[in-house]
DNA sequence: ACATTTATTGAAACGGGTTATAATTTTTTT
DNA sequence: AAAAAAATTATAACCCGTTTCAATAAATGT
């Protein structure tokens, strides 16, 4: 490796650790091109220089998070259809440490990234959940009886949108993890073999559960913030009706 | 009315009609808070005194058009079922006449959009989807062992992300469509009864054709757009390789 | 060593969303 | 009709992502 590019991956690496230091701490200094420049003592030009955008950036420190999930949940000792219902978990417990900087990461990839950058952060996983959901069918868990491309595209397309879902505000991780176990047991079933049919009537049960508890106190939580229009008021009182919650009668 | 509200109010349709005229010819002027100012004859400070942000102007624009959507679907001739799959179809029937108009519309409503943002766009469909899975499970179309609201919240997480991805660029209407058809068709055959069952899988079948007669060709088509980067490229031919066409052998 | 190619720098600028402020207009109140 | 309250205006400013450009530094080729 040449000198010259050597000295170009260190300084790639120094404006990746100060956009991960940057997103940690999410309040003192907001996440902006000139205090990334700031922060890894370059000028503004080089970050355009060496990545060509902020959501290039973004989706670099997004694809270190992503080679690192891929290898904890291929390294779980559980049976196929179990390591799916792990994705979520892994997400979930990976988040929980550090929301602020997982969020701002994720909320940022889709605010500021055109179309590539949707693609890109789709893409990347697509070929696990495709070898994943294969090994299932193999044990026997699953049917064959579907195009394997697009289940796998699904599956991938249900776990994305309720991250950036969680990354929006709109749900917890316990929320999003349980809504993902609940729409992944759904798809799951309609290729189930007599095998894994219970179990995944299970899963679904148990998720069902878990959302539930959460429905009306994520609502009246809003509610209550007040930060919303009237009209949205008036929605959110009517879906809290319909729960089994009544506060007033 | 006071005059002083009525006068609001109209000055609030007049900045509304600008912003669709201004998101309608989407290449001349591009859809600014100046150009719609100057477009509305009003001060740049106006709307942000009747609307307070952009993403509210846009998303009351957004609000006008789910409205006519529900009214639209709901004035079907067709079966509980059919009802739902439908939904998409109506989505891109209305989007393919105008698509730079409401995908700059969404996009920009999921770019700037903050969390209420998003909360807003995805509770007011919800009172929809729960009336008609209802009537199709009072139908005897769906089984009624799984939670009404938890459900329907499901369904519209599937063709709202769908939408969104849409917006961004990554699959064209009929791609769309098909996913949606796609997802729906295996989120109810878990729910589904004897009267239902055939009918949601040959609706699956044929969603899966038509995405399979799309899948390569999306690929191909962006792999030739040369705007992607080394990484995502070698991806995409890992994907391209798993399909059934072959171009190089 | 010298010349050439390449990368980084600093600074200014663009268009964008948003906010603040003071002046002006409009509506309501009396 | 005059006074008070409220909304709109014009204008400047702020921070943002991004681009441009001449100047400078560094690495490479000979």
């Amino acid at each position: 490796m040449s000198l010259r590019e050597d000295s170009k991956a260190k300084r790639r690496e120094v404006i990746l650790e100060a956009a991960k230091e940057l997103m940690g701490s999410s309040q003192e200094r907001s996440f902006s091109m000139r205090n990334l420049a700031d922060l890894a003592n370059v000028s503004i030009a080089t970050p355009y220089n060496l990545f060509g955008s902020k959501q290039a950036i973004l989706l670099a420190v997004l694809g270190e998070g992503q080679v690192r999930f891929e290898q904890a949940l291929e390294a779980l000792d559980v049976d196929e259809i179990e390591t799916l219902f792990q994705a979520p978990t892994l997400v979930a417990a990976s988040y929980v440490e550090n929301p602020d900087y997982h969020r701002s990461l994720i909320s940022a990839v889709y605010q500021n990234g055109g179309p590539d950058t949707y693609f890109n952060a789709s893409i990347s996983p697509f070929r696990l959940w495709k070898r994943l959901l294969g090994r299932a069918t193999e044990a026997g868990l699953l049917s064959p009886h579907v195009d394997a491309d697009i289940f796998a595209a699904t599956f991938g397309q249900l776990l994305l949108s309720h991250i950036v879902q969680w990354a929006h505000g709109l749900t917890s991780l316990d929320e999003m993890e349980a809504h993902v176990h609940f729409g992944t047991s759904l798809i799951l079933q309609a290729i189930a073999t007599d095998k894994s049919r219970e179990r995944l009537l299970l899963k679904m049960k148990d998720a069902e559960k878990e959302l539930r508890s959460h429905w009306s106190v994520g609502l009246s939580e809003r509610l209550q913030r007040g930060d919303l229009d009237r009209e949205t008021r008036t929605l959110l009182a009517d879906k809290l009706e319909t729960t089994d919650i009544k506060e007033a009668s």
